[in-house]
DNA sequence: CTGTATCCATGAGGATACTG
DNA sequence: CAGTATCCTCATGGATACAG
């Protein structure tokens, strides 16, 4: 049994389905994962989550240690997130859900159009 | 871009979230790793969770070909449920969400009793 | 540019009772 | 045993306008 600011889990994969159980969340560390982003990169790059909602997840991932927030004091205000070192480690989990989706789709689904995932997951 | 049963993805990823992105999907699916089981084992060993949510989560994950649903009909009436090979695949994505977890948890949370995951990530 | 503040629609999932 | 059928609550997230 684990507890995490109060939360209960019985099992470790339950804390990590936590960090991202919804539906922006993933993708936000999924743009992270190469280069650290300003607001504007993360909101034009994922073009339909609203500003608001960004927001929200940005401050949740932050809160849950997953992402870094660093503010630069220039006119017009800069605010760069990064992945921490255990978000980075959220790599290999997107590595192996990567590769299933991949097989899921070759026995159920079509591919209309070429890989649009630009993210270099064999890095490190 | 992928696309299954009309439902469009930019990116593999999100088509393996799509299959667990909810608050009981991957728990059934862990319970079903190494062993198959009747609706009443599920029920017991998920015992949060009401008959109706296993009974709409089951039919969700059957129509996805994650898990295979096979009746027997004695009376009482038997149901048993089981991974399908692409469904027995996700093995990987579990362990690899196991391991972070294990290591978040160290960071940010405590263990208050030992691991009660029964399940053998390491078979296959 | 980087957010906040409101208001609101939707759907997931709980409680409970019932059925083949 | 293995579900269905209703009803209901609550939180996620969308739309929009505003602010430091």
């Amino acid at each position: 049994m684990y507890v995490i600011n109060d939360k209960e889990f019985k099992c470790s994969v339950g804390v990590t389905l936590d960090i991202f159980n919804d539906k922006w969340k993933l993708s936000i560390i999924w743009h992270l994962l190469d280069n650290d982003k300003r607001f504007k990169e993360l909101s034009e790059e994922i073009s339909e989550i609203t500003q608001k909602t960004l927001t929200v997840k940005l401050k949740e991932l932050e809160s849950k240690n997953i992402i870094h927030r660093e503010v630069f004091p220039e006119v017009p205000l800069k605010v760069v997130y990064s992945l921490t070192p255990i978000g980075q480690k959220l790599r290999s989990v997107l590595e192996s859900m990567f590769n299933w989706g991949i097989e899921y789709v070759k026995e159920h689904g079509t591919i209309t159009s070429e890989n649009t995932c630009e993210v270099n997951l064999s890095k490190n």
